[in-house]
DNA sequence: TCAGCCTCTGACCGATCGGTCAGGCATGCT
DNA sequence: AGCATGCCTGACCGATCGGTCAGAGGCTGA
């Protein structure tokens, strides 16, 4: 997508991420961003390919970050340490995009499915298994899940909280949740 | 509404939850409804008054169940047997009613918004207190969330985990993570 | 002055949604 | 035989969705 009027186009992304973050991305309209930005909704799509064009660049950045939390996963060779690095990098990058992740609230799986967001699948998944210390047994990777889903739930939630705060209260839980490794 | 023929009613009810299931309840069409069944859209609407109307009466029991638990909740005086009450409550009642659960699969923030669901918003709110033991700190609330929202999209998933192994595990992830009452 | 590009608009498109409605048809009572 | 009732259908409705398109208008360089 060639980069068009910067301020327009950043206009509109600001614009959509608040829209997004009242009424989630399914109940966000073409014509809401447009009306927000005071715009037409051809105005909009002029400045971006298609609906599913502004959430992507809107969360570039925090797949980037997840991205590169799954590589330094993938190499961590025990699985002690991966599991430390991994709940420690969820949790900072947790806090770091709170913003965003509180504008897909409760639309985790229906985005997961999208194609632009396929990978982000595969990486929750390597994400799962590192919080799980890479054990198969059944009760470490329902705690891993129960972890995963509810802090990224949880981060939209209590915008009155500071980072430090919340950031302390997610490790401190995840150290007395997470299963020592066996 | 008057109950109808009970053999149809029925059939729809059944096949709204598969759909429900697999495509969510926003992602669910009265034709994909009436297309397993294997009759029209309006046949579905001679049996239910709306849409809302198929997934208020397929909730219907876990909801009584839910409403059984606040009230036991709120007939606790001290927070600690409070917090008891509430994490083995909700974790029954999660395991009793995990294929309903399954049927919202990330869909619960909008629906609680709708109208006939808006009491278990303030029963959700009721639980997140009881969780919390009573507790105004951030901390306390911040864990209490992270596991209502987490168990509740875990019990969807795992579906070849049985009822037992799901139950021993959840409850011992919330003996470990749920703060002692101060 | 004029050509060409960038930005944007309003009208429009096909698809799909939840929901309505008049009527067809079988059944069973009078 | 006649009639009411229960069940169901296809056609249809208005609204809304994401997305397209021809063209208007302003700015810029030749």
């Amino acid at each position: 997508m060639a980069r068009t009027t910067p301020q327009k186009h950043d206009e509109i992304l600001a614009a959509a991420a608040r829209r997004f973050g009242v009424t989630g991305y399914r109940g966000t309209s073409l014509q809401d961003i447009a009306s927000e930005v005071g715009c037409s909704k051809a105005a909009v799509l002029y400045h971006f390919a298609n609906k599913e064009a502004i959430l992507t660049e809107l969360m570039a950045p925090a797949i980037e970050v997840l991205r590169a939390l799954d590589r330094r996963i993938a190499a961590e060779s025990d699985p002690e340490s991966a599991q430390r690095v991994a709940a420690e990098g969820f949790v900072a990058l947790a806090i770091r995009f709170r913003g965003e992740i509180a504008l897909l609230r409760g639309e985790f799986p229906a985005l997961l499915q999208q194609p632009d967001f396929a990978h982000v699948q595969q990486i929750s998944e390597r994400l799962l298994d590192a919080l799980a210390a890479r054990s198969a047994r059944a009760a470490a990777r329902i705690t891993a899940f129960v972890m995963l889903a509810g802090i990224a739930e949880t981060c939209g939630e209590f915008a009155d909280v500071s980072d430090d705060e919340l950031r302390d209260a997610l490790l401190t839980l995840l150290r007395r949740a997470l299963e020592p490794v066996h």
